[in-house]
DNA sequence: CACCCTAAAGCAAATTCTTTGCGTTAGCAT
DNA sequence: ATGCTAACGCAAAGAATTTGCTTTAGGGTG
């Protein structure tokens, strides 16, 4: 697999990167980011994004479409892992450790904001919470083929997509609470017992 | 003082049945629903719906703040149940039946917008989704009530919205296809494993 | 290297939505 | 029956959104 890959990140529509295209993305993205850390999530507004993006606001409606589109493609782009999650020796350990930081970030304020901006976007397709648990689902395939290059027996990430992530993200949507780290350690148990029949 | 519980039901701050402010809100209720129907949920505007309802816009503004609101508090009263579930005559059987209902009705191009409009919402305390996982864990303490006066052995509520709902919704919310008839079947038989030790 | 072609951005006017202040009214309470 | 208060209606002011047209950046081609 691509190590280093050359990314058809930057997120939307860029059809090359450098151009002026991208420079607005990415000028907008930044406003968007640095806005709603300055005045909060809730008081953005298109108008105020396209001024400090230094673009007219019919830009940012061509393209984006309206501010909760805007704000999807936004939260997305921040929800990419930055690196590859922490090797604690034991695929148990990882699953932990990898679900009680992922779960501390969404419960927090901006997580929960970042949460809502991506499941409130209306695109039919390519939806941005799909993308958004791919980078989850790819997350913990990494730790799953680092198990078994450690030769221990490890589930097919579907499994923990059902068993550990399903339920960690229900609470956080449809609870009064989020997870705590012991809901999250039964959850990894219950997972891993019996991986050795992958089926 | 009030014997027979006047019913907080009708959704919000409804301070007196029958009184002025409740038919406001049944009339811009049933005036989002219709308009919803014909125009498509996307299509709402406040304006709009407060000319069918016949009231000003403003009262709709200062009642719920604006449109996501309502759309939230008008999804939840949808997504309260008619009735009892069914009864099959088994745990498994009642849990299949509700299961591969309940899915089909969220995966539809209606129960996808109502999620959104649930799950979109910025109120800070009572969370419309919060009020929707409750109705749907009072369906499922009813099929295990159920259960438990046939002598069936049955799991803590939580377990089920653990293992069953929570993948059910996971895969609605996140993945590009609902989940199937032997997705659902997989999770009841799980979750009812072991069910005799209920801890 | 110069020139065209297109997709995207800028601009500005028109439209629509949202907010707000103030007067009015319905409905509960005494 | 009468007053009190929360909620509504109205209308004007203020923002945001949409839209038609013009301009420009940047990639492709001769």
């Amino acid at each position: 697999m691509a190590t280093t890959a050359p990314s058809p990140s930057t997120s939307r529509t860029a059809p090359r990167p450098g151009g002026r295209s991208a420079r607005v993305q990415e000028a907008v993205h930044r406003a968007t980011r640095e806005l709603a850390a300055e005045h909060g999530r809730d008081a953005l507004t298109v108008p105020m994004v396209a001024a400090r993006a230094g673009v007219t606001p019919s830009t940012i409606y061509r393209r984006w479409g309206d501010l909760s589109e805007l704000l999807a493609d936004v939260s997305v782009e921040r929800m990419r892992p930055e690196g590859e999650p922490a090797d604690t020796g034991s695929l148990r350990g990882d699953l932990l450790a990898w679900a009680e930081q992922y779960n501390e970030e969404m419960s927090s304020q901006p997580g929960r904001g970042m949460m809502r901006d991506v499941l409130g976007a209306q695109s039919p397709d390519d939806r941005p919470s799909c993308r958004c648990a791919n980078y989850v689902a790819a997350q913990i395939g990494v730790l799953l083929e680092r198990a078994r290059a450690r030769g221990e027996a490890a589930p097919p990430v579907e499994r923990l997509m059902d068993t550990l992530v399903a339920p960690l993200l229900f609470r956080l949507l449809f609870m009064p609470a989020p997870a705590t780290a012991d809901d999250i350690a039964g959850w990894i148990d219950a997972s891993l017992a019996g991986a050795d029949q992958p089926a």
